[in-house]
DNA sequence: TGACTAATTGTTATATTATAACATAATACT
DNA sequence: AGTATTATGTTATAATATAACAATTAGTCA
């Protein structure tokens, strides 16, 4: 495997809207797939979700949404979020309340988020090895294990050397 | 290494009481080395926590706590669990917005949280391997490590055969 | 087409989790 | 005792999330 820097951290530089257009387009490839309706305030929402590569809270969201959509209230954003989160288009990060987009939403995933407490963007990692040695060590006190929270926070390469 | 369930799923059949007053009792030391003060509220706010191997809520907490103290407010109980918190006497479940007793308080430890949703118990692994795999498989990507939040849904041993 | 059904969105209210700000009290230090 | 520091009391409010029911929209099929 290379060992450069996870995409997400070459976000200072990268053509973001690149990112977007491509999350959209997946989602809507998904979408259509699975039959399920990938509908206007859904597409705004991930679109707002992918604005950048930093997790965005959902009254934030709201706030955003506003302005497109005069009569957004709470349940419009976590009525999207949750069929985000159900369709795994994006990520809820526990330890902000906060949520990203997914980057491997057309594959069936367990994965682990490094938070930069620097420039707070976040790297979605999908690691066969952080997953086997957590099952395995669980395994170890007869626990079986169906799901994970894994986030990491540190420095991003970036910031370390500012 | 032993085999066995790690002991907070023992919580059926064990005498919970030691945990309690063993609990309490290394709070105690650990506060005096430190030259902290372990008050009365702090005291009662962890032994509450200890109450069962289950997390517990900020508001069921202050709920309890109001028996014995009439005019808790949540202010009361925030600050105690900041102090607990900080301190390393509890921890914080992020994905339930919960709070548990820390095992190895008197310990400098990074843990990961077994979170049985069948009885809604909790064990606090401390393994290195898993702390070693996330700190290098994250050093790949470039990332400096510098906490870590690791929460494993899924099935303790006496759950899974019910 | 138009009636029927299911899914989505609108709307109002409220629950849950957490903090700000300032007053008072207890403790530690000299 | 007098002062500084830490802890607690108290009131208000911010931030996150859901319940409940009404209205609308989209899909189905006679
Ligand atoms: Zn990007
Ligand atoms: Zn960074
Ligand atoms: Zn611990
Ligand atoms: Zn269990």
């Amino acid at each position: 495997m290379e060992k450069f820097p996870a995409p997400s951290f070459y976000a200072h530089r990268h053509n973001h809207n690149a990112c977007i257009h491509s999350a959209l387009n997946k989602a809507q490839h998904i979408c259509a797939k699975k039959e399920i309706r990938f509908t206007r305030i859904r597409q705004q929402t991930l679109e707002l979700i992918w604005s950048s590569h930093k997790p965005i809270l959902a009254y934030e969201l709201l706030r955003t949404l506003r302005r497109e959509k005069h009569n957004a209230e709470p349940p419009t954003v976590y009525r999207a979020l949750d069929f985000l989160l159900e369709n795994q288009l994006i990520h809820k990060i526990e330890s902000l309340n906060a949520y990203v987009g997914c980057h491997f939403p057309d594959k069936d995933h367990i994965s682990q988020f490094l938070i930069c407490t620097g420039c707070h963007q976040i790297a979605e990692l999908e690691d066969a090895n952080v997953n086997k040695v957590i099952t395995r060590q669980a395994a170890r006190s007869g626990f079986q294990v169906a799901q994970q929270t894994v986030e990491i926070r540190g420095l991003c390469p970036t910031c370390q050397n500012l």
